[in-house]
RNA sequence: GGGCAGUUAGCUCAGUGGUAGAGCAUCUCGUUUACACCGAGAGGGUCGGGAGUUCGAAACUCUCACUGCCCACCA
C-alpha cells in the first residue's frame, strides 16, 4: 500500500482508534506475569465535554500509559466519569426552567429520573471525545461514581466513619449558597474582590447622649446584632465596656463587650457583632454567650426576626432600606468607598451567606494525620516535589469538611430518622429498620435524610471503589496502590488530599505512589481560558484542523513542570509540520523499497553512516526513556523531534541518497524508521501506527510492540567521523552562502591539513551535499581563494572572479578575531594559578585543548588571510 | 499578611557550576525527483537589578524589583 503524498490525519485517526479498541489492546490483564502499572483517570463530569485542560491531562496520561505498556507492564488505565452533583443538577434545573418547570414541584423521584435521562443522553459525549484524543483507556472497565457498586462503597465508608465518630452531624455556621440553596465546603468558596462601601453607623449608648460608631460592609446584618465589641485596652472606648446600646431600627438592648477580636486599628475601633451571620462574630458570641439571631431564610431574605417593615426583603434590597432608615434617623455617620473581598459560591457566582444550619461533617483533621505522614515519609511522592508543600500547608490546617449538600443528584446520605429525631446510620433501609426495632421495640416508620453527599466524597474513594472495594477483588490486590496520579494543581485539595485520607483509612495503603502535577493550559497570552473572555480554544477544532498527534505533541513539548502552558495554535501548526515531515520521510523510504527486516542486526552494519545512525538511535531511545521515567515529557518530545528532523531527515537520508540502492542502507533506513515509530508512538500514536502498517508484514499493531532496548557495541569512531563530515559540509555551505556563490554552482575544493582518510571515505557525500565538482589535497593556500577552517582542516575554494575578496577578507578577519578572543580568554584562565591549582583535571585538559584549537584556528585563518593578499 | 512559582533572543521556552541553546518569527538564497506543511544559510541575548560564595555563576546563597498563582484576613 503506497502512502498518500500528503499527511492527512483525518483519514486514519478514527479507523485506527477503532482497530485498537476492537483488538483489545487497551485491556489490562490481571493474570499477566508482567508487573502492574495503573493510572486512575480523574473522572470528568459525565455530562461534560472535552476542554483543553482535559486534553492536556489525558494526553500526558496516555503518553505514560502507552510507554509503560510497550515496556511490558500490565497496564490498567481505569476509565470513568463523575456524577458532579452541583454542576449536573444545575444543568438539568436550567433545562427545566426553560420548560417552565422546577424540581420541587415535580418531586424528587421525577427529578432524578430526569437527571438520569440526561446522563444517558449526554454521558457518551466525553468518552467519545476521549477516543478522538487517542486515549487508550480500558473501556470495558468504565465506572461511574453513581454505579450501584460504587454507591455501596460510599455507604460502607459513611457508616464506618460514623461509627468511628469521624462523621457527625452539627449545627453551626456554614457557607450557604442562597441561589443553589445548599451548603458548600470551604473549598467551593471563592474570594472575589469587590468595590463596595464602608458604612459608619451611630449606635446610641444607653443612659447617655453618646453614640458608639461602628463600621460595616453589610448594613443589613445589623438587624441581627447582639453586641458591640471593643478592644479591652482601647484607650477611648474601653470605658464603655459593660454598658448597653439601643440597637437602632430594632430597639433591642445589646451589650458592649470587651474582646481581643476588636482591632483598635480597624474601622472605628468598635465592631458590631452578628453571631448568626459572620464566622468571626460567631466565635465572639460563643465567648460572651450572646444570643444568635438568624435573620435570613434560605434565600437570604429577611425573616420574621426583624421589624415588620423589613420582612421578606432580599439581602441587597434590605441593605438599601437599612441605610435609608438609618440616615433618616440621623444615625448614618458616613459612607466610605471600600474595596474588600467577598466570598462567592464557585458554581453559583453569588455571595455566600454564613448561615446557621444543621449539616453532616467529616473529621478531616483526624483523617489527615496519616495522610500527612505518608507524604512526609515518602510513601507518596509529589512531582515536582514543591507541591508537597501546598499539600502540607492545607492538611496541617485542615477544617472539618462539610459533606452534606441540599441537592437531590448524588449519593443520598445513608441516615434515617425516627419520629423522635433519633438517627440511624446504616448500609441500607433494612439495616436501619432493624436497629430501630431494637431501640423502639416495634416497627417504626423512619424518614431518610434528604441530603446527598458532596461529589468529592465519592471521588475520594475512586482509586479503590473502581477496583471493586469493599470486595477483596484480584484487581484491588493487583493494581492498588496505583502507580501514579496525574492531575493539575487546582484539585490537590479537592481530590488528591481526600483520596489520600480515605485510601489510607480504608485500605491501610496510599492510593498512589506518585502524584504528578502538570501545568494548567492558558491562552497564548497566559490568561485563563474562559467563555466570558472569549479566548477558549476547542481541542476538537484543533484536532480537526491539525490532527490529534499535533495537539498531543504540542502538549508534551510544552509541559515543563512548574510552568503554565501558553497554548499558541502556531505551535500546533509547527508540530503538524513535524508530522508531515515524518510522513514524507516514510514515503521516501517506501519509494526506495526500504523494508523492515526483523532479522536486521544494527550492531553488524558495516557502513560508517549506518554505524553512526544506529548508535544515535540507541542513544535517542535511552534518552527518551530516562526523560519519561522522570516525567519530563517536554525533554523527551524535544529529543525525538530533534532526532527525526535534524539527524534522520536532514543528514542520514541525505547522506544515503547517493547509495540508496545498497541493501544495507535500505535495511538500515527501514530499521531506523521503525525505531522512530516505536519511540514516537506514546507521543503521536496515530501517525506512528499508520506508518507502521506499510513497513511490517502481518498486520500487527505498533502499540503492542516492545519498547526498544538495544545491545549494541559503541561505535564512537563512526560518530566522530560523521560529525567531522557534517562540520565540513556545514562550513562549506556557510562559506558559499556568505559569499553568494549560486546554490546551483558546483565548485572545486582544495583541502589542507586534512586526514586523507575522511575525505577518501566520504568523498561522494561531501561532494554531493556541499555541491562540489572536485576535491583535491594541497600543501599551500593558493591566492585568491575563499577559505574556512574546521576541526583543524583548511577548506579552500578557489573562486577568483566569482567572489568579492574585500567581503571575504572582512569575513575572515571577523572569524579570526572570534578565535583570537577565545584563545586569549582561555589562556588568561590557564595563567591563573588559582584556576590551575583548583579546577579538576578534566576541566584543565579541556581548556588546554580549547586553547590549542583556538590558536590553530587563529593561525590557519591568518594564513588564509595572507594568501588572500 | 503567609506561601509557591516565574523573570534567558522579537515571541514561547530548554539549559543547575566550566566557550549562552531550541522552536516559532525575521532576513538572504534556493522549485537538487520524500517533503515549499520544504531545503541551505544569517542576524539577534550585559541570562530582571544588586551583593555574596567560588579558580570559575544563567545556574548556588542573600537581597530588591516585577509578574502569575495559592492560602488566610478584611469593621
Amino acid at each position: 500500500m503506497a502512502l498518500e503524498k500528503n499527511y492527512d490525519p483525518s483519514a486514519f485517526e478514527g479507523p485506527l482508534y477503532e482497530r485498537w479498541e476492537k483488538s483489545g489492546a487497551f485491556a489490562c490483564d490481571p493474570d499477566s506475569k508482567a508487573g502492574p502499572y495503573c493510572i486512575m483517570i480523574p473522572p470528568p463530569n459525565v455530562t461534560g465535554s472535552l476542554h483543553m485542560g482535559h486534553a492536556l491531562t489525558f494526553t500526558v496520561q496516555d503518553t505514560l500509559v502507552r510507554f509503560k505498556r510497550m515496556q511490558g507492564y500490565d497496564v490498567l488505565w481505569q476509565p470513568g466519569t463523575d456524577h458532579a452533583g452541583i454542576a449536573t443538577q444545575m444543568v438539568v434545573e436550567r433545562q427545566l426552567a426553560q420548560e417552565g418547570l422546577d424540581r420541587r414541584s415535580m418531586g424528587r423521584k421525577a427529578f432524578l429520573e430526569r437527571v438520569w435521562a440526561w446522563k444517558e443522553e449526554s454521558g457518551g459525549t466525553i468518552t467519545r471525545q476521549l477516543r478522538r484524543l487517542g486515549a487508550s483507556l480500558d473501556w470495558p472497565r468504565e465506572r461511574f461514581t453513581m454505579d450501584p457498586a460504587l454507591n455501596r462503597a460510599v455507604n460502607k465508608v459513611f457508616v464506618q466513619l460514623y461509627r468511628e465518630s469521624l462523621i457527625y452531624k452539627d449545627k453551626r455556621l456554614v457557607n450557604w449558597d442562597p441561589k443553589l440553596l445548599t451548603a458548600i465546603s470551604d473549598l467551593e468558596v471563592e474570594q472575589r474582590e469587590i468595590k463596595g462601601h464602608l458604612w459608619h453607623f451611630k449606635y446610641p449608648v444607653e443612659g447617655s447622649d453618646d453614640f458608639i460608631i461602628v463600621a460595616t460592609t453589610r448594613p443589613e446584618t445589623m438587624l441581627g446584632d447582639t453586641a458591640v465589641a471593643v478592644h479591652p485596652e482601647h484607650p477611648a472606648l474601653k470605658s464603655l465596656i459593660g454598658k448597653n446600646v439601643r440597637l437602632p431600627l430594632v430597639g433591642r438592648l445589646i451589650p458592649i463587650v470587651g474582646d481581643d477580636y476588636a482591632d483598635p486599628e480597624k474601622g472605628t475601633g468598635a465592631v458590631k457583632i452578628t453571631p448568626a451571620h459572620d464566622f468571626n462574630d460567631f466565635e465572639v458570641g460563643k465567648r460572651h454567650d450572646l444570643p444568635k439571631i438568624n435573620i435570613f431564610d434560605a434565600h437570604a431574605r429577611l425573616n420574621d426576626e426583624v421589624p415588620e417593615a423589613f420582612r421578606r426583603m432580599d439581602r441587597f434590597e434590605a441593605r438599601k432600606a437599612v441605610v435609608a432608615a438609618m440616615e433618616e434617623l440621623g444615625l448614618l455617620d458616613k459612607i466610605e468607598p471600600y474595596v474588600h473581598t467577598v466570598p462567592h459560591g464557585d458554581r453559583s457566582g453569588v455571595p455566600i451567606e454564613p448561615w446557621l444550619s444543621e449539616q453532616w461533617y467529616c473529621d478531616a483533621q483526624t483523617l489527615a494525620a496519616p495522610a500527612l505522614r505518608a507524604v512526609e515519609e515518602g510513601q507518596t511522592n509529589f512531582v515536582p516535589a514543591q507541591w508537597a508543600n501546598t499539600y502540607y500547608a492545607w492538611m496541617r490546617n485542615i477544617e472539618p469538611w462539610c459533606i452534606s449538600r441540599q441537592l437531590w443528584w448524588g449519593h443520598q446520605i445513608p441516615a434515617w430518622y425516627g419520629p423522635d429525631g433519633r438517627i440511624f446510620v446504616a448500609h441500607d433501609e433494612e439495616e436501619a429498620q432493624k436497629e430501630a426495632l431494637e431501640v423502639y421495640g416495634k416497627e417504626t416508620a423512619l424518614q431518610r435524610d434528604e441530603d446527598v453527599l458532596d461529589t468529592w466524597f465519592s471521588a475520594a474513594l475512586w482509586p479503590f471503589s473502581t477496583l471493586g472495594w469493599p470486595e477483596q477483588t484480584p484487581e484491588l490486590a493487583r493494581y492498588y496502590p496505583t502507580s501514579v496520579l496525574v492531575t493539575g494543581f487546582d484539585i490537590i485539595f479537592f481530590w488528591v488530599a481526600r483520596m489520600m485520607m480515605m485510601g489510607l483509612h480504608f485500605t491501610g495503603n496510599v492510593p498512589f505512589k506518585t502524584v504528578y502535577i502538570h501545568a494548567l493550559v492558558r491562552d497564548k497570552k497566559g490568561q485563563k481560558m474562559s467563555k466570558s473572555k472569549g479566548n477558549i480554544i476547542d481541542p476538537l477544532e484543533i484536532i480537526d484542523s491539525y490532527g490529534c498527534d499535533a495537539l498531543r505533541f504540542t502538549f508534551c513539548t510544552m509541559s515543563t513542570p512548574g510552568r503554565n502552558i501558553k497554548l499558541d495554535v502556531a505551535r500546533v501548526e509547527g508540530n503538524r509540520n513535524f508530522a508531515t515531515k515524518l510522513w514524507s520521510a516514510a514515503r521516501y523510504a517506501q519509494m526506495n523499497d526500504c523494508r523492515y527486516d526483523p532479522k536486521f542486526d544494527p550492531d553488524k552494519v558495516t557502513q560508517t553512516v549506518n554505524q553512526w545512525i544506529t548508535r544515535e538511535t540507541a542513544s535517542l531511545a535511552r534518552g527518551v526513556s530516562a526523560h519519561l521515567e522522570e516525567y519530563r515529557l517536554d525533554l523527551a518530545a524535544q529529543e525525538v523531534y530533534e532526532f527525526v528532523w535534524h539527524r534522520f531527515c536532514d543528514w542520514y537520508l541525505e547522506f544515503t541518497k547517493p547509495v540508496r540502492d545498497l541493501a544495507e542502507v535500505k535495511a538500515c533506513t527501514a530499521w531506523v524508521l521503525v525505531q522512530i515509530l516505536k519511540i514516537l508512538h506514546p507521543f503521536m500514536p496515530f501517525i506512528t501506527e499508520a506508518l507502521w502498517e506499510p513497513f511490517v508484514e502481518g498486520g500487527s499493531l505498533l502499540m503492542k510492540q516492545d519498547w526498544p532496548v538495544y545491545k549494541m557495541s559503541a561505535r564512537t569512531e563512526a560518530t566522530e567521523e560523521i560529525n567531522k563530515v557534517i562540520n565540513i559540509i556545514s562550513a562549506i555551505r556557510a562559506t558559499r552562502a556568505a559569499l553568494n556563490v549560486p546554490a546551483g554552482a558546483k565548485i572545486p575544493l582544495l583541502v589542507k591539513d586534512a586526514d586523507a582518510q575522511t575525505f577518501e571515505a566520504h568523498k561522494e557525500l561531501i561532494q554531493t551535499l556541499a555541491r562540489l565538482d572536485s576535491i583535491a589535497f594541497t600543501e599551500n593556500v593558493p591566492r585568491a581563494s575563499a577559505v574556512d577552517v574546521v576541526d583543524g582542516i583548511t577548506l579552500i575554494m578557489p573562486l577568483e572572479g566569482v567572489i568579492d575578496f574585500d567581503k571575504e577578507r572582512v569575513r575572515l578577519q571577523k572569524e579570526a578575531a572570534k578565535w583570537a578572543d577565545l584563545a586569549e580568554k582561555t589562556a588568561a584562565k590557564l595563567a591563573n594559578e588559582d584556576f590551575t591549582a583548583r579546577a579538576p583535571q578534566e576541566v584543565l585538559e579541556e581548556h588546554q585543548e580549547r586553547l590549542t584549537q583556538a590558536r590553530a584556528m587563529e593561525e590557519k585563518l591568518g594564513t588564509a588571510l595572507r594568501a588572500l593578499g
